[in-house]
DNA sequence: CACTGTGAATGCATTCACAGCG
DNA sequence: CGCTGTGAATGCATTCACAGTG
C-alpha cells in the first residue's frame, strides 16, 4: 500500500521532545518580549526575534510550536499574548517560588541580595551557615539560621529549590538535607557533581567552569 | 558515478569539530582527575571517570579521542598525564590569565573574592564602578577605578577577560570599552544578549534564567 | 502579501560494537 | 584478558522549503 498515507492531522500541541537548548531559548525570548511590551511594541515575527538573539527565524517559531499556536499568519506575534505564554510555560506566571540558601559566604550574601530574583518570581525565605558566627545575622530581611536546621526549615517554609553556595567538601551533604526537607530542585554553584534522586532537578554553574570553556577558544584558533 | 568513495584515511588527530559540549565535560574529567591525583591514584579508565560524572565509558573515550590518544590498552590513563594535558588543552597550564571587573556590586563583590577563580588560574588585576562613592575602595587587593579608565586600564594590565557584573541597561557599553580595551573574551552576568566583534568570544550567565530552566520542568512531569 | 507552522532533509552528538594492543 | 580508539549506526537538534492562512 505504497498510496500516501493521509495526514494523522493529529491534536498536536501535546508532547513532542523538548530540546532541553529549546528551554534555554525560551527565557530569552521572555526577556525580549518583556522589553517590547515596555516599548508598547503590539507584534513581533519571528525574524525579528532571530535577528535580535542571533537565531534564525525557523528556530524562533520551531522552538514556539512545541507548545502550541501563538502567532497570527501575516502579522506575526501577540507581543502580551506570548510574553504572557511564556511566562506560564516557564512557571512563572502568577507565583512566586520559595529558595532556601545554604551558605552565606560571598556569593551567597550576593544571591540573597541579587535583585534579578525577585523580579523574576524567585524569593529566598531560608539561609544557613555552618559557621556559628554568622547564625542570627540578618541579610536582606532573613536571618541566618543554623545549618543543622535546614531539613526543617526547607519543610517548613516550603521550599521549592534549593541554592548551594558552600565549599565543594559540604556541598553533598547540604543537597542531601535539602532532599530531607523536600525540595523538588537545586541550584548548586559548589564544583562537584552533586548525587540526587532522580525526581530532584539538579543543576551545577560552576563559576571557574565559565572562563575554562572561555580559555580553551583562546588558547586554539587566536581568531 | 555510485561507487563507494575511498577512505581518505586522513592523518586524524589533526583537527576534528569538536562539540562544544565536549569542552565542557573536559572540565569535568579535570575536576575528577585532580581528585584522584591528591588521592595518589595512578591510573583511571574511561569507565570509571563515566561513572562517576555521570556519562558512558564510550563518550569519555571519544571526548578524550578529539585530541590525541593517552591511554594505555588494558590499564586505562594515567592520572597526572592526562590531568596535565587537559589542563593545557584548556590553557590553564603553566600561566595566569588576567581578569578585569565592571560592577562592583554584591555579585561583583562576590565574583572578587571567589576563591574558585584564584585556585584555578585567573587573576582580577582590575576592578571598576560607575558609581563615585565606591572608587578607591579597597577589596581583595584591589582598588576600584572609575568606570571611565575601563579601557585604558584593560590595555595596561594585558587584561584577557572582561566579566561584566553590571545592571542590563549598562552591559553593552562596557562590553564595548572592554573590546576597545583589548579583552578577547567577555564573561557577562547581565542578563542581556551582547552584541561584540565575533574575535571576541562572549558567554552569558544568567542566574534567573537558571532558576527558571528548573521550573519549566518542576511545572511539567511532577516526577 | 507577509508571515506562521511543520514535514522532510540535513547536520551534529552520542552510542554501539569491535578490531587492536599491552 | 581488560581497556582504548574509532568507523558505522543511531538518535537529536536545526534548517530548509513550502503549503496554508488572515
Amino acid at each position: 500500500m505504497p498510496e500516501i498515507a493521509r495526514k494523522p492531522r493529529l491534536a498536536q500541541s501535546a508532547s513532542r521532545p523538548v530540546p532541553e537548548a529549546c528551554v534555554t531559548r525560551l527565557s530569552w525570548y521572555m526577556r525580549e518580549l518583556h522589553l517590547l511590551q515596555l516599548r508598547g511594541v503590539r507584534f513581533v515575527s519571528s525574524r525579528w526575534l532571530a535577528k535580535h538573539l542571533g537565531l534564525t527565524d525557523a528556530q524562533v517559531r520551531r522552538d514556539l510550536s512545541y507548545f502550541g499556536q501563538f502567532g497570527t499568519s501575516g502579522r506575526g506575534y501577540e507581543v502580551i499574548r506570548l510574553h504572557e505564554r511564556l511566562r506560564s510555560i516557564l512557571g512563572v506566571s502568577g507565583r512566586t517560588w520559595n529558595l532556601a540558601l545554604a551558605g552565606v559566604g560571598n556569593l551567597g550574601s550576593a544571591l540573597l541580595a541579587h535583585e534579578g530574583f525577585r523580579e523574576r518570581g524567585f524569593r529566598f525565605r531560608v539561609a544557613v551557615d555552618a559557621d556559628p558566627g554568622k547564625i542570627g545575622e540578618r541579610i536582606q530581611e532573613i536571618t541566618v539560621a543554623s545549618a543543622a536546621r535546614l531539613p526543617q526549615l526547607t519543610r517548613s517554609h516550603s521550599i521549592d529549590i534549593g541554592v548551594i553556595a558552600v565549599p565543594a567538601l559540604a556541598a553533598q551533604k547540604v543537597c542531601k538535607q535539602m532532599v530531607q526537607g523536600g525540595v523538588r530542585a537545586i541550584l548548586n554553584f559548589a564544583p562537584v557533581r552533586l548525587e540526587a534522586p532522580e525526581n530532584v532537578r539538579v543543576r551545577t554553574v560552576d563559576l571557574a567552569m565559565e572562563l575554562e570553556s572561555l580559555t580553551f577558544h583562546l588558547v586554539r584558533g587566536a581568531g
